[in-house]
RNA sequence: GUCCCCAUAGCUCAACGGACAGAGCAGAGGUUUCCUAAACCUCCGAUGGAGGUUCAAUUCCUCCUGGGGACACCA
């Protein structure tokens, strides 16, 4: 359990009804709900507690019974001791209106805190690379960042949401060649699918590359098989150790694969080395090269701005790796200077190995930067200009290694902002094939994902005879539902876990997803608006609340609101928004049961009726909030 | 070779070290004169292996097996 979590438990004082009942108790320990056959509502186990104290648990037990029964509690009906555990019992009636009361009273503000107290948390999200079309792995990225952005923000963080577009590097001057080898410019402009062209560009590049290279291996292979592996200058530490590995995982005789990695080595395409020159020219501000430049970034941005207004994604900033171009001669002073770097092999590096982190390369030994070197750079920036405190990373688990190494060497140059960052890892999406790769072609396009989705909850949205739905209306919903559904894949479950791509599972329309969370919320919304209460006032009779709530399924819808705050706050801590997900699907689940097994509307005893349209206007609130915080919309039918 | 993730039902996923391991899909059967059946109910079904720590282990530690990833001039 957090601190944090711990300090609110001992608070007499919240403003959330669940958590003055844990207070209540005043040992600081947290309230679950009880199994459903234990005839209770909450429950605790003391013997940990116990324990600490020197006392027998029996003891405890008692003597937390007589302080809850002492406190004349109206909410609480009883009190059973069961074991090591202490059960609650509560009187629903007061309690649930409490609870309601308190989610009416706060609408869309219920769930927030101010833990963050306003701290500035820069997030770093999306990146696509220009040039490229976005693929179904950016999806996580940007949905999971987003999601974040939104948890931060209800916790009283300051969120600014960055795209690191990816608009710098070697593969823009492999670019540029093919564009001027094998495009056409005019055509390329008035391409009704631009990054589709450019990226077909680019994988042309590198096919002949790579047959420029077995060319040249051939003949590389003639020598090595007259002189022998040990006459190959410059093998890389890297490469024999490799080597090595294979040897002993598949027993390849040793001497054939230090030959082949050695070919592989050596043989560089003069596509290559143009590619290079053409990225030097742009890095010194060459027109030509600059124009190109610019003009796919244009392209691309137009593409990736039509698949984020789809999505709902909004950033605060986005500042690609090429604005970090002009800062970093400083960064690379900074780590020479402070003694922090070092030179080795003409590179300029960190050699964090004591830390068990290898050794990070910040500038190349031809005096070029990389990844690092404008990572650096832009955490700086971050830090200095943005004011932020700290910065969460929403990256590929292979990078893992990457952001240590990141985080070390801020913290060894004495910037705060390294030891509070994060790397949000999310798990790899691989096809049935294997892993995802743009350069052979092997890739879920992000747009295709969605527009199948459109089409699958068109088609699902069937023709049900919405009399309010207009055609314009009728699209909004399904893209409603088109990209909840989507969200959900990669928010309902922990992002950490890698996805095998499946069009069913992305794009599931019934039980634990999206639509069945917004269904819950639209058949909500129907009760509320035939029963014409204006749902925003909270105006209960708190004195008169015998006899309200008395039904399972209302007991329960009251327990999963009441959690709802809590839950908040550890997916929150956790970063980990499947914490949420997880929560709202059981409110939906019981909103659900609830609906089914009680009647609202055809109430007859009006203080009853009342009292469950309240409970429908809770449950809609928090559906809404929750759903808010994913990026996930309630459409207005289904 | 070193390091990092992962392993739960036929499949996809849950479970702050705590009560009889929960869902969804698939399979079998049922529920619409009643606030929308994208819903509800019933049945069937699981912690990779061996040790250890603990009052208590799916959860923590060690080893093994099986997947994925990373390890110097890519991003």
């Amino acid at each position: 359990m957090s601190a944090e979590r711990e300090a609110r438990l001992m608070r007499q004082d919240e403003k959330y009804p669940l958590r003055r009942v844990e207070a209540a108790i005043g040992v600081g320990l947290p309230l679950a709900e009880a199994p459903k056959r234990i005839k209770a509502d909450y429950g605790i186990n003391v013997t940990t507690l116990a324990r600490q104290s020197e006392m027998e648990v029996a003891e405890l037990a008692r003597l937390l019974e007589t302080r809850l029964l002492e406190g004349a509690y109206p909410w609480l009906n009883s009190v059973v001791i069961q074991g090591p555990f202490l059960n609650l019992k509560l009187e629903m009636g007061v309690f649930g209106t409490e609870v309601i009361d308190q989610v009416l009273k706060m609408g869309g503000d219920y769930g927030e805190e101010n833990i963050g107290k306003g701290k500035i948390v820069a997030i770093d999200m999306s990146s696509p690379n220009i040039a490229k079309r976005m693929s179904y792995g950016h999806l996580r990225s940007t949905i999971i960042g987003d999601a974040l952005a939104n948890l931060y923000k209800a916790q009283g963080y300051e969120p600014i949401r960055d795209n690191h577009l990816g608009d710098w590097g070697t593969q823009f001057g492999n670019l540029i060649v093919a564009i001027k080898k094998w495009g056409n410019e005019p055509e390329l402009m008035e391409s009704s699918d631009p990054i589709g062209v450019l990226q077909d560009l680019y994988v042309k590049f590198h096919t002949r590359m790579e047959a420029e290279k077995d060319a040249h291996k051939i003949s590389i292979k003639k020598v090595l098989i007259e002189e022998g592996a040990a006459a190959i200058p410059g093998l890389s530490e890297a490469i024999r150790r490799r080597t090595q590995d294979l040897i002993k995982k598949k027993k390849i005789p040793d001497e054939k694969l230090i030959i082949e990695d050695a070919i592989n080595q050596l043989a560089e395409s003069d596509l290559e080395t143009e590619g290079r020159e053409w990225f030097l020219r742009l890095e010194q501000g060459d027109p030509e090269a600059k124009r190109l430049w610019k003009m796919c970034i244009n392209m691309s941005m137009r593409e990736f701005d039509k698949v984020y207004s789809t999505l709902g994604v909004k950033f605060d900033v986005s500042l690609g790796e090429s604005f970090y171009e002009d800062k970093m001669a400083g960064v690379i002073d900074e780590v020479r200077t402070s003694g922090v770097g070092r030179q080795s092999e003409g590179a300029l590096v960190v050699d964090m190995n004591d830390k068990g982190l290898g050794v990070a390369i910040v500038q190349k030994s031809d005096g070029a930067t990389l990844y690092m070197t404008r990572d650096l750079a832009c955490a700086l920036y971050r830090e200095a200009k943005m004011g932020a405190k700290k910065a969460i990373y929403v990256v590929g688990e292979d990078q893992q290694l990457y952001f240590k190494q990141l985080f070390e060497i801020l913290k060894r140059l004495g910037h705060p902002i390294g030891e509070e960052s994060e790397h949000v890892y999310f798990g790899l999406v691989r096809l049935a094939e294997g892993k995802m790769s743009t350069r052979r072609g092997r890739t879920i396009l992000l747009k295709d994902v969605i527009e199948e989705g459109l089409n699958r909850a068109d088609k699902v949205l069937g023709d049900r005879n919405h009399e309010r739905v207009d055609p314009e209306m009728r699209s909004k919903i399904v893209r409603q539902i088109a990209v909840g559904a989507l969200k959900w894949n990669d928010l309902g479950q922990d992002p950490r876990k890698p996805i095998v791509f499946d069009w069913d599972k992305a794009l599931k329309l019934e039980g634990c997803s999206a639509p069945y969370v917004q269904y819950a919320g639209v058949r909500a919304r129907h009760i509320l608006e035939a029963s014409g209460v204006d749902i925003k006032v909270s105006n209960f009779d708190t004195k008169n609340t015998a006899g309200l709530f008395a039904s399972e399924s209302e007991k329960d819808l009251i327990k999963a609101i009441a959690g709802y705050p809590e839950t908040v706050a550890e997916a929150r801590s956790s970063n980990n928004p499947s914490r949420l997900a997880a929560h709202l699907y059981e409110i939906a689940k019981r909103f659900n049961l609830f609906y089914n097994s009680t009647p609202v509307i055809r109430t007859e005893d009006p203080r009853l009726k009342e009292s469950r349209i309240k409970l429908v206007a809770a449950s809609l609130q928090v559906i809404f909030n929750g759903l808010a915080i994913l990026g996930i919309e309630i459409p207005v039918a289904m």
